[in-house]
DNA sequence: GTCTATACATCGATAGAC
DNA sequence: GTCTATCGATGTATAGAC
């Protein structure tokens, strides 16, 4: 077919960016290089640039793949009708893929590379996720924005905790489902009283 | 007096770490280079080595210094006698310190250098400033392990996203003694039923 | 204690042969 | 598309004169 060449292309630049991702799990995200890079994946540094057109152009690409991964492992959990409990499992499922690997959860949420910043194409990809937990928030009666806010901060605190101190464990995500129940208790009790 | 040279040289040791402060706010922790470093001090590179042993004992030095300056801080606050208050200003004090300087709240609270490990007197410093937190979480009736790592998680998750999406503002800041409320209280509730 | 000079390593990127 | 070769910049660290 005439789409097989583009077609083995796309699967090394996904090779290529599965053996990045082993190397930031290794290194940190910081620590991967191109040379280090080429050699995981038996080429030679310069035969990169056959892929990427720069070293930020490799970031975004894991950017863009780690969103995507994120968003698939959301699309194949089954959620509760129920709203609340629907809500804490795609907070709960969040929060599970951040503490599997600390180097994804950096580059997907923090600014860990000093000039990158994504593509809009692949920024587009982190707004959906957001959307989904918004969605989620809102049919759980939370509607505003400082509310939404509180929620995604709390979540990202006890992910940050988890992955520094604790990696692997539990210590601090056990405690998510109580606190999302604290905040969504107190807005539906604020918003009943109005 | 004998300890004059001794003086002097501390206090150059201290010009040196608030230059690197100042390199750190503008190009991120990462960024301090020993070149720059000397440039700004108005030395060659190697004479830094007069003064630390390596790049990580400066970061030793960084981090020392950085929750020298967390524990002055809190030194100079007066604090409330109602221990839910207390504890509020405590963590509103922290949060404040935290979010006016993100290189120094990533030294201080993520790993953003790979190979750096504080020394144990640095370390201990930053474990004074843990412990002053406790104390107060324990005099506000929050006593349980799980309880202070949920203020703890939650008021960093704060400070995370003031720093990485709306640097000098509140939108985020701003929930924080509600969130300490709605914790504080349930765990009161849950106290007084047992 | 500060300097010059330099070693030594790493890294991103480009040129050009095959 | 992959390679060899190499450039140029940057960075930490050391040697040794003054």
């Amino acid at each position: 077919m005439a789409n097989s060449v583009a077609k083995r292309r796309a699967e090394k630049t996904a090779e290529i960016v599965a053996s990045a991702w082993a190397l930031a799990r290794a290194d940190g995200i910081a620590g991967v290089t191109l040379h280090g890079l080429a050699r995981a994946v038996g080429m030679r540094q310069p035969s990169l640039y056959v892929y990427f057109d720069s070293k930020l152009a490799l970031y975004d690409a894991m950017f863009a793949d780690g969103n995507r991964q994120l968003l698939e492992r959301l699309d194949a959990v089954t959620f509760p009708t129920e709203p609340r409990a629907a809500l804490k499992k795609w907070l709960a499922t969040f929060a599970a893929f951040g503490c599997e690997d600390a180097a994804r959860y950096d580059l997907l949420f923090h600014r860990p590379i000093p000039g990158f910043t994504p593509s809009a194409d692949s920024y587009a990809l982190a707004e959906k996720v957001l959307g989904g937990a918004a969605a989620l928030m809102r049919a759980a009666g939370v509607t505003e924005q400082g509310d939404m806010d509180s929620i995604v901060a709390l979540t990202a605190g006890l992910c940050d905790a988890q992955i520094s101190n604790d990696p692997g464990g539990d210590r601090w995500l056990r405690h998510l489902n109580r606190l999302v129940d604290l905040l969504v208790d107190d807005v539906i009790a604020r918003g009943s009283t109005q």
